[in-house]
DNA sequence: AATGAATGAGAATTCATTCAT
DNA sequence: TATGAATGAATTCTCATTCAT
């Protein structure tokens, strides 16, 4: 008996956390994390501003909430294990495709938290070792793996996998700063990602090098 | 007479809005638009904090200074136009090196200034208006040319463009948040970005589509 | 029950709107609008300086505030309207003593209020319109009337208001600039006004021309 | 020649006191006392904020100075002593006519010095007993002697006085609030003052009591 | 558990006054 | 004497957080 009623209130709470994380995000995207206050947060989520206490400890709490949910979802979306079956342009792409459909159409949860991520150390270092870290090293042991069996050539591994990371941080953060192009193109740029990455610039006299 | 007079007020006058402003660079670095004080600035820059509103309307008056002086330093670096002459990858390479020990040594300017970029409209119009969008503009001209001239293959150049500036500026930001292996190789990045770039990651087989 | 509970929250509401403005009344005559602070006012009112900011939108605010409820004061008063029974001179009596009772005691809220008003054009123009003119409009009909009635001489009745108007306020002025015959004799007021506006100062010869 | 070169020094000095007054009673007029800032003082007076100060103890002293001034163009004005001769009516009008044009056109000092008269108890005191009591003093002396010599009834002087004096003032304040007829009609204001006082508002009737 | 009024520490900004030139 | 840059005390206002109901 208590435990369902237990299992009924962590559902509540569990609601109730979303609600105001929900309400959060959209306040911090649109105003940034200082210009938020509590009060429109509230107000968003539909709760009196003391009531936001009884779930976060404090306003840097709710970024903290925010990031934590950003790792769930970053760990139910699809991952470099799965490409160890099919070639690796194939499966680069598709990974492509299918992040950049997961943070595109989110990347206001991004405007929201990046800028304070990048100020306080804190949660910069929370970031970095929870979401990008992790993110790095399964790309980087998928690489080796291509590299071993012959699919990539002998690259710099850490730095080819930054640079590749950066590469869609990077373009997140043009579409933030407004750039036309990347707002009505997104769509393309797993493919074009990926004839850049594979074919590169160059016309075929630059290969023989 | 006069005029002598006018041109050393000009200097001090400019003296004391770089001295200034590179405090306020200094301190908007390490703690953040919002956490920073005009008086943490002002005691940074060895004046009182009234004196600050002398030289500037307001504490965002200060960011828009970091910015102007930025999108100067930016027209003193080299450009596209410069490379006409040689031929694409070693000018690719040798733009790619310049930007990247302009941008890397001061990185506390972006780590200054982006946060609130992407937070306040205003600053993002002027800061994608007056540096993102002209340096995207000049290189799409320069790609063109690369590609008519049949020194580049026929790429989607607003796209590609777009992601070898955002590949720079995603790396900056990894930077920012900390990573180990960019904070200690980045001199090295130039000559991996074009290693894939022009050669890919494919090995030969990938090449023939 | 809400409604009622409404009904609560508006009184308690209204009666620390009223704590707050009798503590800027009080403060605003000793000190004067500038000199006087909000932590002065919030202490004299016996509530933190952010409390004030719950009921008023700025300092400015309170001095409206106050306007208002003099406005409103000013309404109850007894009016023109209610003197076309009797006659002119009795009525007039009447109403001088009326306001000149109410004006006296609270001579301390027209020193907080008056010398804002004078400066802040703003201001100017709601006392002006929300309290003056409609007094001096008032007053104007009901002159009208006694001229038709052949109780007055056919004056210049805009003029002639004003000047009594001017009268009662040049009054409370020399009042507020400490003149001792007004601050121990101003219920003697009154009468002499009457006296003056009724007999007129000159002996009878004056009276033939 | 020691002296000579002193008086040359006293006329410049006096002139230079002047500009800056001339200034600072524009200034005072226009924005309120402590809305008006000694920058915009000394952008008005065509000097350098510092020089003010070598004239001028502190931003109240400019006040002061302008009170000051305000005596001795009083001083000049005529007086009642010189109204000995004329009987009295004509007096009384010739008296307010030359005040009433003397106040009118300069009704813009009395806007900026009478505000913070108002609330500054040593302004208040200076201004009351340099200017407003001496000639409410003279007045009634006037006054006494009108009577004695059966010129007018024997009314309360000191509280007759102070209307008088009070009517004046309050009219002035009436202009300050902005009153259209007042602003454009006050060159009949000495008419119809005398009007009222000399043959009071009432029909032939009310004079009998 | 939810509420929202009260709190007061903290920050940006203003401006009278000083003083070195 | 005139200047005007520098100063920093003082003030308004904001808003995260608390807590009595």
């Amino acid at each position: 008996m208590a435990e369902a009623w237990d299992r009924v209130q962590g559902r509540l709470v569990e609601a109730r956390r979303a609600q105001i994380l929900d309400a959060a995000t959209k306040v911090f995207a649109e105003r940034g994390f200082h210009r938020a206050t509590i009060k429109e947060i509230a107000r968003a989520g539909g709760v009196a501003d003391g009531t936001i206490y009884n779930y976060f400890d404090n306003k840097k709490d709710l970024l903290i909430g925010i990031l934590d949910r950003l790792n769930e979802s970053g760990r139910r979306g699809g991952h470099f294990e799965q490409g160890m079956d099919v070639d690796f342009r194939t499966f680069f792409v598709a990974y492509l495709r299918q992040r950049i459909h997961l943070l595109w159409p989110n990347y206001e949860v991004f405007q929201a938290v990046l800028p304070e991520i990048l100020v306080d150390s804190e949660l910069r270092e929370l970031y970095y070792r929870q979401l990008v870290l992790p993110t790095l090293e399964i790309a980087e042991r998928y690489f080796r793996e291509m590299v071993k069996r012959g699919e990539m050539r002998d690259v710099d591994v850490p730095l080819t996998v930054r640079s590749l990371a950066g590469n869609v941080l990077g373009l997140l953060i043009l579409q933030i700063l407004g750039d036309e192009q990347i707002r009505s193109r997104w769509e393309e740029l797993p493919d074009v990602l990926a004839e850049i990455v594979f074919r590169g610039l160059g016309t075929e006299g630059d290969r023989d090098e």
